[in-house]
DNA sequence: CATCTATATAGCCATATGGCTATGGAATCA
DNA sequence: TGATTCCATAGCCATATGGCTATATAGATG
């Protein structure tokens, strides 16, 4: 039931910044200057999200000389895709079984 | 781009005790006596909790004498699962671009 | 070696969050 | 009316979060 990492995911998606920055990794891999590069945000702000998105293990690090270019990791993402899509599903369930009680209903009367 | 709905949605569904909520809620309207009655907490943190969700736009309240029944708002939750299937289609396009240019590199060789 | 580039870390601050107790208010019921 | 039930609100506390500046570290380069 509980799951820490569902938690850290979902918390890691609420902010703006950090999925703006998710977007730009999905089109692919890039430094922290790059992705720095979009927002009035200082370097160490931005480092500091993309600690929440590693503990997320919404993204990894690589290392390219000085560089720690960042890729996706698209696990947690699905994991959390995963939570809403069965909880759509018994929504939806929950309906079916209204239209059907009422159908029934219908029928009685 | 920017979306405080988004925010304050994925911020709710990043606490364990707020999914359960919702899960509940998922099978029909319920009170916050009985939504309370799962957890080891107070019934302020409860209600506290819910105003989270219905700032997030999760759920809705009605009355019914003394009691406040609560009941899902699909959409919001909607917006999240959106959300994440944009990102996902973005995701897959690049792997799909991805095959395409190894496929063209064995072809060259 | 000296310096520059890229990034991380430390530490500060204000605000938000998640828990609690205490209290208040509205309906119901005796 | 008075007590009881259901819930909301206020206020406190500890911790987390998101921003900043200042500084440290690692690798490249002159």
């Amino acid at each position: 039931m509980e799951s820490p990492l569902l938690d850290a995911t979902f918390a890691a998606l609420s902010d703006p910044t950090r999925r703006a920055i998710l977007a730009r990794l999905a089109l692919g891999e890039a430094t922290v200057s790059e992705l720095m590069q979009p927002f009035a945000l200082s370097q160490p702000t931005i480092s500091k999200h993309l600690k929440v998105l590693e503990y997320a293990g919404l993204i990894e690090g690589g290392r390219d000389a000085q560089r720690r270019p960042r890729r996706l990791r698209a696990e947690a993402m699905k994991d959390a895709a995963d939570w809403i899509e069965r909880f759509r599903d018994q929504w939806d369930r929950r309906f079916d079984n209204l239209d059907r009680h009422l159908a029934t209903i219908k029928k009685e009367t």
